[in-house]
DNA sequence: TCCAATACGTAGTGATCGTTACAGAAAGAG
DNA sequence: CTCTTTCTGTAACGATCACTACGTATTGGA
C-alpha cells in the first residue's frame, strides 16, 4: 500500500518546471535543466510527472490557470473599455514582472495554440457582452477585435523578451486602446 | 590554384537553408535537416558556409534584405498613412504567402533582436518624416508608435504560425491603422 | 602527364538528448 | 521482525546533436 514517501514537494517542483518552460520554451528546456531547477533526479521526475510532454502539459495548465485569473479579473470590470484596458495593462506588467521570466509562455510556445484560441474566445465573449451592454456599437466585429488584441499581446510578449520595460509595453497597450470603438 | 568545382549552386542551397530556418527557427533546425533540404552533405555545408551559426547569419541576412525591400517599398508611399497601410497589408500577405513558410523569421527568431531594432528604427524614421510632412500631428510620439506597429506585426506573425489566413491578418492590419492619428 | 588544390562521400568524433534498468533506502501492514 | 510498496541515486541506454578526419574524385596549371 504505502511505500517510501516522496522527498520533495510536488507543487514546488512543478512551479520550478513552469519557470523553466516559461523562460526557454518546451524544446529549449532539457530534462537535465529541469532536474537541476526542480532539485530532483531524472527518475524522480519521471515517476512523479511522467515524460517531458506530460510534465509540460501540467506546467502549462498551471500557467494557464494563473493567466486566466488575470484575464477574468480584468473582464469583471463593468465597462468593456475598462475591462480591455485592465487586460492590456495587466499583460504589460505581467510580461515585465521582475520576479518572473519576461514575456508569456502561453503566447509564445508554439504548441499552446489551443490555449491561445481559448483566451481569444474569452476576450471575444467579453466584447460581445460590451455590445449587449451598449458600451460598443452594434455590429462591432468582436472576433476581429479579439484577434487584434491577442496579436498585440503576443507582440508585447515578444518585445518583453527583447528587453522592453514595463513603460514601453504600457505605451503599446495604451496605443492599442485607440482601436476600441467609443461607446455609442 | 583551382581545384574541383563545387557541385551545387551556393545561392540555391542558401535559399533552401533560409526556408528551413524560416519554418523552424535556429534551434529546431538541425544540420541533418539542412543538408537534406539543401541537397548536400555535411562536409560540403561546412566547407561552403562555415558552421551553423555562420550559415544562419548568412541566411538571416538574405531574409532581412528581402524583408527590407518590402518595408522600403511601403515607406516610399508619399503619405505616411498609405506607407503604414502598405506596410501592414504587405506584412499580412507575406506572413500567409502560400509558397513560403507562415510568419516571419526576423520577427520570431530570438537571436534577431538587432534586426528587429533596425526595422523599428526604420519605421520610426518614416513616421518622423510624416510629422515633418504635416501628415501627422506635431508631438506625435513616433518611437512609441513604431514600437506598437512592430508589436502588431509580430503578433501577426504568431497568428499566421497558428494557422490564421490572409483575411484574418488583414483585419488585424486594418484595426491597427486606427491607432495612427489623423492628419491635422 | 604529373602536380597542387579544392570538393566530394563515408564514416566517425565526443556531447547531449529523452528515457530507463537496477539496486538500495524508507515507509506502512502483517 | 519480515514483506510489500514506493521512492531514491547511479549509471547507463540508443538516438541525435554539431562537427570533422580521411581517402577519393575532379579540376586547372606546369
Amino acid at each position: 500500500m504505502a511505500g517510501r514517501p516522496r522527498s520533495f514537494d510536488r507543487e514546488t517542483a512543478l512551479a520550478a518546471a513552469v519557470e523553466q518552460f516559461w523562460r526557454n520554451g518546451y524544446e529549449e528546456t532539457s530534462i537535465s535543466t529541469l532536474t537541476r531547477a526542480m532539485g530532483i533526479t531524472a527518475p524522480s521526475l519521471y515517476a512523479a510527472f511522467g515524460d517531458k510532454d506530460h510534465l509540460f502539459e501540467e506546467a502549462s495548465e498551471a500557467y494557464f490557470r494563473r493567466t486566466c485569473e488575470g484575464v477574468e479579473a480584468a473582464a469583471a470590470q463593468p465597462r468593456v473599455h475598462d475591462a480591455i484596458s485592465h487586460l492590456l495593462d495587466g499583460t504589460a506588467r505581467a510580461h515585465t514582472a521582475p520576479d518572473t521570466p519576461p514575456g508569456c509562455l502561453m503566447l509564445t510556445e508554439p504548441r499552446l495554440t489551443a490555449q491561445r484560441r481559448a483566451v481569444t474566445a474569452q476576450i471575444k465573449d467579453r466584447l460581445d457582452q460590451g455590445v449587449s451592454d451598449g458600451d460598443l456599437p452594434p455590429g462591432t466585429s468582436t472576433a476581429q477585435l479579439a484577434s487584434f488584441l491577442v496579436a498585440v499581446m503576443r507582440g508585447m510578449s515578444g518585445s518583453a523578451r527583447d528587453g522592453a520595460d514595463a513603460e514601453e509595453l504600457l505605451a503599446i497597450a495604451a496605443n492599442a486602446m485607440a482601436v476600441l470603438p467609443p461607446a455609442p
